[in-house]
DNA sequence: AGGCCATGCATCCCTGTGTA
DNA sequence: TACACAGGGATGCATGGCCT
């Protein structure tokens, strides 16, 4: 997809409802809200942002015509003011615009007054604000691609019949407080985490493929392995997945360029960085999900029955 | 009555192509 | 080169049937 920089500017509805009034309008066995409507106010309020098309793929999977289905939906929960919507511009075949989904400030009350009752996790949260939803365009579209990859391995695990997790990433953030005197407390913030089978990933997302802040990465996560600070979090060492670009991409409108991660190898092989893997966009997009170690070795990322070349040299 | 679903039609914007 | 127009992808909206 072919991006055109504008300043992205949230549509609010003309008449939004109150709290007060939505919850009354809510009960009863005729409410104006379904379970899945809040599923969906759930995975905005957890993945930030949402094209009409995954909201389709997510939520619609059995209609004829899920885009429609998720627009005609979208379209009530916007007019309500549970969500806010934004028309990016893309170019090349792409047709016209796709509306882009956030959580609204009466989308997280209703969702917090509904769900809190039974879902502990979020009363332990930091307030969600409606200001988080104002970034730059470049950091939205970087979330809905990561959505993107997520989405389309969910939808391949269950064609293939797999076991898959696909954690909230504001729940996978890890403090990481060093044993040693004087030494600063890190964070360590993937991404995403999924679970594909009895596989977990830790997913990092480079469409601008900084090297300079890519080494920054890789050192904190060879002292994450190391001292073995995961086992904090994870029953098992979780494996990094680069995902991005073989090729440059283009983006218009702005000298900004999406850049490859070929040369992100070079600096983690360099680095000394084991158990991790790159995946390029241009062959999960065309449903090949063979990914590659630091040494080119190539990794069916459904089937990781092979020992890496990580797991060789811990048993030597 | 309101939610859900299928369908049809209008509309919007981008792209490609033909013509003067 | 400039312009008009058709085609494609996607949304917006109205309608009608069925179900709870």
């Amino acid at each position: 997809m072919v991006w055109v920089y504008t300043i992205p500017s949230w549509e609010y509805p003309k008449e939004p409802i109150t709290l007060e009034e939505f919850l009354k309008k809510a009960a009863g066995p005729h409410g104006i809200l379904t379970t899945r409507d809040l599923d969906i106010l759930d995975t905005l309020y957890y993945h930030r942002f949402l094209l009409n098309i995954q909201v389709a793929k997510l939520f619609f999977p059995e209609s004829k015509t899920p885009p429609v289905k998720a627009s005609q939906r979208m379209k009530i929960l916007f007019d309500r003011g549970l969500v806010l919507r934004f028309r990016p511009i893309v170019s090349k075949h792409e047709g016209t615009h796709q509306f882009i989904y956030a959580l609204s400030q009466l989308g997280y009350d209703v969702l917090f007054h509904i769900r809190k009752r039974y879902d502990k996790e979020f009363e332990d949260e930091p307030r969600w604000q409606e200001t988080n939803n104002v970034v730059e365009m470049s950091r939205l579209i970087h979330d809905l691609e990561l959505n993107e990859f997520c989405i389309t391995v969910k939808l391949e695990c269950e064609k293939r019949g797999i076991n898959y997790t696909w954690w909230p990433t504001r729940l996978t953030w890890q403090k990481v407080t060093p044993k040693q005197l004087m030494a600063k407390p890190y964070m360590i913030s993937p991404d995403a985490v999924i679970r594909i089978d009895n596989s977990l990933f830790h997913v990092e997302y480079e469409r601008s493929a900084n090297p300079e802040r890519f080494f920054v990465k890789t050192n904190k996560w060879k002292r994450y392995r190391s001292t073995g600070a995961w086992k904090e979090k994870w029953t098992q060492e979780p494996t990094i997945l680069v995902v991005g670009g073989r090729e440059p991409g283009e983006v218009k409108g702005k000298s900004r360029k999406e850049k490859s991660i070929i040369p992100l190898i070079d600096i983690t092989l360099k680095q000394g960085l084991e158990n991790i893997f790159f995946l390029f966009d241009e062959d999960w997009q065309n449903g090949n999900w063979v990914a590659y170690t630091v040494r080119n070795e190539r990794v069916d990322i459904f089937n990781l029955t092979n020992l890496t070349s990580w797991d060789r040299l811990k048993l030597y």
